[in-house]
DNA sequence: AACGACACCGCAAACGTTTTCGGTAGTATT
DNA sequence: AATACTACCGAAAACGTTTGCGGTGTCGTT
């Protein structure tokens, strides 16, 4: 019922708990017949040590937390199953806590993740989160810190993300190659750099190409869950001058506004082109699919995870952050076709 | 840098340790004037109890362990969502395991929550899982257990769930109507216990209507992923007489199996029909839209949650685990018409 | 014979809490 | 004036580890 503990265990076998301890974890001053008996024993009767203990101990424990904005998003699912896969093997497990794109609740869940003694953290931002003095904390708490996706630039940490500018960019100059005149921008809150920065893509992959920014085909949809794209295109079907085509900020939005644009009755891509950002599973699903930039996210779940192992394990040792970039890929589909072929 | 501890913020104030502890929980031996003193310092100073020393003194910790068989499942993340959403209102935090449907991944999960000292668990077992050693032994060590969808029915434990059977029968019923005559049945494993009660609804709903049960339509695809709904389809495609209609275990392998019938050139509905179960976002996205079984998995893990938490609070009372059975309600769409009449 | 070197092990303190048990005032009761 | 409450607080032990330090015994060296 009660767990077995390291006197119970040294009990049994008639010496100290501080040499049971220390052969279990091979320590020189302890001699090979009583490290073997140790590990025996330890093995007969299952003894598990108590992380707390060890935790309250050592003032670390074997808990990553990891902070995303909502775990249904199968982005974010996708990336906590890298996290989750790498650091398992490593002996780690994870805390989860989802901000609900929610600053407070960010803060809130970083107090609650550093009050808990994580031993490192895992965290994409908020759409909210343009202040980062909680995450400055996190750091100032000697707490190794890897960003991902979303992440702030400013700070010192390691972080895996993609080129989102070349990614929107990319995608933009895609667009207009196909002939789309009037191109739109759907993203949330500007706060963030990731929104900015695809922003800038789009941007300036308009301007390099000689086509027109029209300020008001970029709305701000304040979110980037498929009901934010449905917004997104209202305001559009209410324009005299609707665009013709759509970059948004993810699939979900993609998708959400493509579905609110067949429901009104035009057909895509004729009347209206889409792109997104994600290579979700419901990209490929709709008809015609979704060109999309893909993103790998359980590869940035493992690459994520791996970066801030290493940080652990070095932590000693002055250790200068690293950003690591990931490859995209941007898949053309049936959303975007060349003006005229069809 | 270091965290406050109890015994600085004691210092400060100059009174004992054990006076600011109980000051700060409210205990009738102190007088209001110091309890004031102890919140308003603490408030000041920003101190926050260290959750390892408190777990180890009250042998229990508020973390919540939460397994299931793949976060990337829609239906799990939002569960995920749904529990996640509970437990932090009640000032717990969740540790996410995923059991990728092994068995000896999950057994080790249950080992390094119990070892955690994870105030309660909440769990959904693997495909995999036939013996439950492993949870018997997570009640044994008086954790309080709740089960959610996939549960095993003979553990006196919570559970929520739907009605698997009725569910199923409901949705052959209505595929039988639509004219459909050889209904194929894809589902995975036939350990658990969930597959074999959607199973006997789809057996009894053909033998109640006098259709006909053909064992070689019903394929154990070995798992519950998109691709194993593919694979279920290149069964099917080998057959000489394949199936006009089919009932999926799940959303993402009725999805997977549609798209490789539509890829191999058969028209749905008219040349095969699908019904799946979840009510996935995908499940309204293909075309024609999926006919499923909608469940609600937001309201899952608020429920399995909730029924954890109450199950926390009454731990010194006996308490009889309670089962909870959720609506779930039969989503008709274009992937099942009634046969000649489109 | 005395000395250091070495291998091995235990004592006890510490980590930051909670909680039991007392202890000291002060006040009210006989 | 002795007793009995009451109200409030502190010392210390405990939770299960880890670890610095010291201690014992054995051996080889002078």
């Amino acid at each position: 019922m009660a767990q077995l503990t390291l006197k119970d265990l040294a009990r049994k076998l008639g010496i100290s708990a501080s040499t049971v301890s220390r052969a279990l974890h091979d320590h020189p001053d302890i001699s090979k017949k009583t490290k073997q008996l140790a590990m025996d024993a330890a093995e007969k009767y299952g003894y598990q040590p108590n992380p707390m203990a060890q935790s309250l101990k050592k003032k670390r424990s074997n808990i990553i937390g990891v902070i995303v904005p909502e775990i249904r998003h199968n982005f974010f699912a996708t990336v906590i199953s890298g996290i989750e896969e790498v650091t398992y093997d490593a002996g780690y497990i994870i805390m989860v806590c989802q901000s609900n794109e929610s600053l407070s609740r960010e803060i809130a869940n970083t107090k609650a993740l550093t009050a808990n003694r994580v031993a490192g953290l895992l965290m994409a931002i908020s759409l909210e989160t343009t202040t980062c003095d909680h995450i400055k904390n996190v750091i100032k708490h000697g707490i190794p810190l890897v960003q991902f996706d979303r992440v702030v630039e400013e700070l010192e940490t390691g972080k895996v993300c993609i080129d989102d500018f070349r990614a929107a960019y990319k995608a933009t100059s895609h667009l207009i190659d196909c002939g789309y005149k009037r191109i739109g921008f759907l993203a949330g809150r500007e706060g963030i750099s990731l929104n900015r920065m695809r922003f800038n893509g789009y941007f300036e992959a308009l301007k390099n190409h000689g086509a027109t920014y029209y300020p008001e085909l970029n709305i701000n949809i304040g979110g980037c869950r498929g009901k934010n794209g449905r917004y997104g295109a209202d305001e559009y079907l209410k324009m005299d001058n609707p665009p013709d085509a759509v970059l948004a900020i993810n699939d979900p939005v993609a998708v959400g506004a493509f579905c609110r644009c067949r429901e009104a009755g035009l057909r895509i891509p004729e009347d209206i082109a889409f792109a997104g950002f994600s290579g979700s599973p419901e990209s490929a699903l709709i008809e015609p699919a979704l060109t999309t930039i893909s993103q790998p996210a359980f590869e940035m779940g493992k690459t994520a995870a791996s970066l801030l192992l290493k940080q652990l394990d070095s932590k000693d040792e002055a250790y200068t952050p690293k950003t690591i970039i990931l490859e995209t890929e941007l898949l053309i589909r049936g959303s975007s076709w060349k003006r005229g072929t069809k």
